[in-house]
DNA sequence: CTGAAAGCGCTTACAG
DNA sequence: CTGAAAGCGCTTACAG
């Protein structure tokens, strides 16, 4: 084949818009460029964020994403889990809500490699999720850096690893002067807890600090209610910076974000990896979480 | 052949574990049983209803979904589509946050049918949404059904053909006597529109037609700051059943439901039937909303 | 260095 | 009715 053929061949590919056949390279190569996104976390707050990090991580490499949102129904997660495997989906990430959760499904013994991010994997699995001890003492340092020194803390559930983990950090800086107030992710807990506290006689605290961004809303629109001030009377800190919470409440809120979008791309560059063999390490990694200050706290001092 | 030899392989085979390699049959058949789900919703509070539906949809078929959402940058883009149509997707499904805005990416040449949902399609596509002024007359009908008589209506920026729609809605049942009051999609708009009608001397409403929920949201808070009693003194109606929105509001909301996962199950029956080469009748779909009732609004008539 | 052949895992059409 | 061959669109290994 002559130079100029070669370069006409060339020409002509691009003219008519040529595109290699991904599902004939393949059959090859055994390797699909797809990798399936599974997740129980229907409204999306966790997975979406998770889903555009991979995303952005993977584009690069060729590799597309399928996204299957499963309920709590395990045939209909097999039916799912049986259709990413038979195209042949070069690995698999597994989703949820909490650590201390598994999908309602059985990933232990599929054909391709899988990992786990904010859910229980496998033993012996790679597994990612964000560090709550550390955001949860960034949370806390930044109220104590501001002078406060009654801080409570109103979080959810304790069945919740990640709120034992927060409460941990907490209570470590603290100490026990406050009861920590465990409950439910609503706002109506929010503003259960301060009812509790403020009905209650004695010194009130000047800072809050709260297991997540729904609760610090309820928390901040109570204080409000009751003419507390914040964040001159009490600041208050939320958990997940959750924009449409975060930012709609009045003050908007500082709060902690758990960098989901960082997350989701360590998952998405670790599946690839085992995809191609490489060696990784098993076991859980956690990604620090920052602090995002807006106005609930007040002050803005050197940091 | 014989009978026995044939049951036997086919039960080694399931013993196995035998999956048909779906890249192969792709192949042969130029399908690859997967669509593309285009989006500029990062929020996924459109998307991933629609998505469930197209799921729920698609699964009985054996189709797959690729989610992709691209920001407002029309290379990168570019990129993902080109990376759908490299995996030979079937078809691809563009959605977006509103109808008369374009993605930003040309769709319009592809060698796949492309169905939109959402946001606004070439001419001659097949482009879903719901139905506004229906949606707006069930919210509006239901106020003055319970006996209201003084209905404002709080919205977002006329700019959207949907605002315009429901406006138009509105006034063609309540009429003229209020105007209606045009803003942002935003609680602070919220706020500040009541703040503009219990500031000004004269009758007040005794119910309000919302935009959407977070502008409702923000209404019933900014009534119960005036001492205004949401559902006794105002009704107040929203628009989208955002849960975690309509829920938490301080009583609950009673809003108009688009039926986003209906929508996605027909978008994707029908980028499945364009695909087999069905015929498909292009134009805009639109789709009827329905009524949730939760608090908002007080007594429960016979409807 | 160039070009033809073999083969990935299927299905379809054809010969026996 | 059964079984072998051809071919989908690529890549890899081999022969010239």
């Amino acid at each position: 084949m002559g130079d100029d053929t070669r370069e006409r061949v060339k020409r002509v590919a691009t003219e008519i818009g040529f595109r290699p056949n991904a599902l004939a390279k393949g059959l090859l190569s055994n390797r699909s460029f797809t990798i399936g996104l599974l997740t129980n976390d229907t409204y999306g707050r966790f997975t979406l964020p998770v889903m555009a990090g991979i995303t952005e991580a993977l584009v690069d490499h060729g590799v597309s994403v399928f996204l299957c949102t499963i309920e709590d129904d395990p045939a209909l997660g097999k039916v799912h889990v049986d259709a990413m495997l038979d195209k042949s989906v070069d690995g698999i990430i597994a989703s949820g809500k909490r650590i201390d959760r598994r999908l309602p499904v059985d990933l232990s013994n599929l054909p391709v490699p899988v990992v786990y991010a904010f859910t229980e994997g496998t033993p012996g699995s790679v597994t990612f999720c964000a560090d709550d001890f550390q955001g949860a003492t960034l949370a806390v340092e930044w109220l104590m850096g501001l002078g406060r020194r009654r801080i409570a803390h109103i979080t959810g559930p304790e069945s919740f690893v990640s709120v034992r983990e927060r409460a941990k950090a907490y209570l470590s800086l603290v100490g026990d002067q406050l009861p920590v107030l465990y409950g439910t992710w609503s706002e109506a807990w929010g503003h259960e807890a301060v009812a509790k506290i403020w009905n209650t006689s004695g010194p009130k605290p000047d800072a809050i600090f709260c297991g997540n961004d729904q609760i610090a809303r309820a928390v901040v629109d109570a204080l409000r209610e009751r003419d507390v001030r914040v964040p001159r009377d009490v600041s208050v800190v939320g958990f997940d910076n959750w924009e449409i919470v975060a930012a709609q409440t009045r003050p908007p809120l500082t709060t902690v974000d758990m960098n989901l979008k960082a997350l989701g791309r360590e998952a998405g560059l670790t599946v690839l990896a085992l995809t191609e063999g490489r060696a990784v390490e098993p076991g859980i990694r956690t990604l620090p979480c920052e602090l995002v200050v807006r106005q609930s706290c007040g002050g803005n001092p050197d940091h």
